[in-house]
RNA sequence: GGCGGCGUAGCCAAGUGGUAAGGCAGAGGUCUGCAAAACCUUUAUUCAUCGGUUCGAUUCCGAUCGCCGCCUCCA
């Protein structure tokens, strides 16, 4: 049974959801201001890997996944650039779809605009209003965290201490506000050019923390199962959803906050200015594969911190090389009928401590330390011919089923398209049964140069790419 | 100032009150015409440092040093 660290209770929970077999889970994705760095990817991955899962557990999966397209960046870039907001996002989120399918993650089944939810989050404010949460001050209108006694509970945040220390960050516009804590719900448009709506609370624009408010409730409900997010959005964003959407419903928001850990590059924290941000679209360039990164973004728990080295990257990508061929191994082996006792307890024992690992928190780690058990035992009794048909048949299966999740092996490449590298091949077979070595060699070094290496095997010649 | 996380081999790292998973790199070997791949062996008497509790601590407690995060719309 799945049991994750929920960040409301501090603790370890066993996870049942609200109804019987279904999942209902809220993922904030990132700001599509940019084009998104490896962080952003670690924390889509983090939010796959669970939704994958939860469906390898047999549930069936609703999530919701916000891309923010009305931040207060995308604003000032959109003006300097002199386009509207959604001329300057377009872009933006297309790529970031494009990286998202890379890396091999499942489109989520609703993914929701802030821009096109303007209403519901009117409805939502004039709501909180009307239940004395929210007031009015200079035609903005604010949330009364007074009015919210649980305010704090997510992120345990100690106001006593901790205004008293930051008193001279506080943002000098508090004068508007009737607490220092309190945060802007909606915002009159400041100036004539800057973007606003028409609402039934009036002009304006939305604060930042609405719109998941808003919108998770409206495709999942006013308590769902699962909210996800980056660790960094515990205070403020989530804590305010929660006096949000609590304040406004009465009713319990969410049953489990599952929070990702940030990466770290070269043992610091990943900015721009010291030069160490890396976006997906960088690692490509130099060579790397999605299935690298994404085996590397993925190949520590997802509350730690992963320290993104490069020499750390190349050993993910020689990892996932290896993994990947040993599935086409597995598929091209010549196996007699039956079944070996050892190899079916090998595949069976995979799955399971596979689904240990997983079950503790989403133990990546001790995930894939299940699977290169498995590689490794499997790989022996190939060498020695001890694989049976059934045997391949139930290695392959334990492979579908944890790459059902994982989405590491990725896709075999089919031996026999290339017609004018088989021919070489074959040529290059009969000159070694002359024992022309010299010959031999100099069409593998031919095909080498054209980015082909060769693996001569019992049953043949096996060539890959790179 | 308030709150939280972390420090495990060259690198990325899991983990536990009973003596250190896994991956990459390195070394030796098997296989091979030679390679490649795969496999085997090997690589931390030790888990930042110093104390304490315990029959026993890397794991619990305290202190120190170092790193990271939130309290600033940054995943």
């Amino acid at each position: 049974m799945l049991r994750i660290h929920n960040t409301l209770s501090g603790q370890l929970e066993e996870f049942r959801p609200l109804k019987e077999g279904e999942v209902g889970m809220y993922y904030c994705g990132p700001t599509v201001w940019d084009f998104g760095h490896i962080g952003n990817f670690r924390s889509a991955i983090a939010a796959d890997v669970l939704r994958r899962y939860l469906k390898f557990k047999g549930y069936r999966v609703t999530q919701v996944m916000n891309l923010t397209d009305v931040d207060d960046r995308i604003i000032t870039k959109a003006k300097e650039q002199n386009k509207t907001l959604d001329d300057y996002t377009a872009k933006y989120i297309e790529a970031f779809w494009e990286d998202f399918d890379a890396l091999g993650c499942e489109r989520p089944e609703v993914a929701p605009r802030a821009t096109r939810h303007i209403p519901e989050m009117a409805e939502l404010i004039d709501k909180l209003e009307k239940n004395n949460h929210a007031y009015r001050s200079d035609s903005s209108i604010y949330y009364r965290i007074s009015s919210f006694p649980d305010y704090g509970k997510l992120s345990k945040i100690n106001f006593a201490g901790n205004i008293a220390g930051a008193s001279e960050r506080v943002d000098t516009d508090k004068y508007e506000k009737e607490d220092a804590r309190d945060f802007a719900l909606w915002k009159a448009p400041a100036k004539e050019d800057e973007p606003s709506w028409e609402t039934s609370i009036g002009r304006g624009r939305p604060g930042w923390h609405i719109e998941c408010s808003a919108m998770s409730m409206k495709y999942l409900g006013e308590t769902f199962d699962l909210h996800l997010g980056g660790i960094d959005l515990v205070f403020p964003h989530h804590e305010n959803e929660i006096a949000q959407s609590e304040g406004a419903t009465g009713k319990p928001f969410v049953r489990y906050w599952f929070h990702f850990e940030h990466l770290k590059v070269e043992g610091e924290t990943m900015s721009k200015s010291k030069g160490n941000y890396y976006t997906f679209r960088d690692l490509t360039e130099k060579g790397f594969t999605p299935a690298g990164v994404r085996y590397f973004l993925l190949s520590v728990p997802f509350r730690k911190q992963l320290n993104f080295t490069f020499d750390a990257l190349r050993g993910a990508e020689k990892t996932v090389a290896s993994l990947r061929d040993f599935r086409a191994r597995v598929e091209e082996a010549r196996a007699e009928p039956g079944s070996n006792e050892k190899i079916s307890a090998a595949a069976k024992k995979a799955i399971g401590e596979f689904e240990a690992g997983m079950d503790d928190d989403l133990n990546t780690s001790v995930a894939l330390a299940a699977v290169h058990d498995l590689t490794r035992e499997v790989n022996t009794a190939l060498a020695r011919g001890d694989v049976r048909e059934e045997d391949k048949r139930a290695v392959l299966g334990a492979i579908d089923r944890i790459d059902s999740v994982l989405n590491v092996f990725g896709d075999s490449e089919p031996q026999n398209v290339d017609l004018e590298i088989q021919a070489l091949i074959t040529l290059r077979q009969e000159a070694r049964h002359r024992r022309d070595f010299n010959r031999a060699d100099e069409i593998r070094d031919q095909l080498l140069e054209r980015g082909i290496i060769l693996e001569d095997t019992k049953d043949g010649v096996r060539w890959k790419r790179k």
